[in-house]
DNA sequence: CCAAATGTTCGAAACATGTCGAACAACAAA
DNA sequence: TTTGTTGTTCGACATGTTTCGAACATTTGG
């Protein structure tokens, strides 16, 4: 862990808060496991990449994940684009990076 | 990030919450920086493994400090033992391991 | 334009959290 | 035993969070 992220520790401790609720962190898991990191990949498998799609796999309504997704994407932990009706989510790969940094001794 | 991280998702997600907080935050990366992994030996440079350091340190009172660590030993973020009269406190290596796997792409 | 599908915003209720100061407990030294 | 140091527990208050349903907004297709 370095000093650099000493400075930031505030914007840390946001990113740690928004993977604290586990329907965050579970919309969150479901969001790496159908994206390939540093692509944009994330409708090729088919999986839990919109909004309504997410609300029926983790079990909340939709307006509750969208909440959630505001929140993920707050901190730079997700990106969205509106495709049509839908809107796409995304991990973003460089915030998973630094966060694979924080934890490295 | 595994499958073995999706069956412990509301214990990854407790951890973050511990680590949500600023102050504990703040306590933690504390601890890390005086702490060598996998050693005991939190107390060689005079670091602020004590609860009364770690108040001075983040500037809050001593309670506050001590409901903090409890927090965090009670994810297993960190491990104390008494000495005395003062309790020393030191990360455990093994949780920020499995941090550092969970955000392994 | 109208209807259907999808997502957002708003208000409210229940619940959880962070912090403090005061009182208490454990230990060490004299 | 008494005193000082260190840490814990408790009660309280202010604030923040999670979630829902209803109303609203946006886009597509007919």
């Amino acid at each position: 862990m370095s000093n650099y992220d000493k400075e930031h520790i505030e914007e840390f401790a946001e990113v740690f808060k928004a993977l604290s609720n586990p329907n965050r962190l579970r919309i969150f898991l479901s969001l790496t496991s159908c994206c390939k990191p540093g692509t944009v990949g994330f409708f090729d498998q088919g999986s839990a990449a919109y909004i309504g799609e997410l609300a029926d796999e983790v079990a909340v309504v939709k307006s509750t994940v969208s909440h959630h997704i505001k929140e993920l994407k707050r901190v730079g932990l997700i990106r969205t684009e509106r495709q049509g009706q839908k809107i796409a989510c995304w991990v973003d790969p460089e915030m998973v990076e630094a966060l694979h940094k924080f934890f490295k001794f």
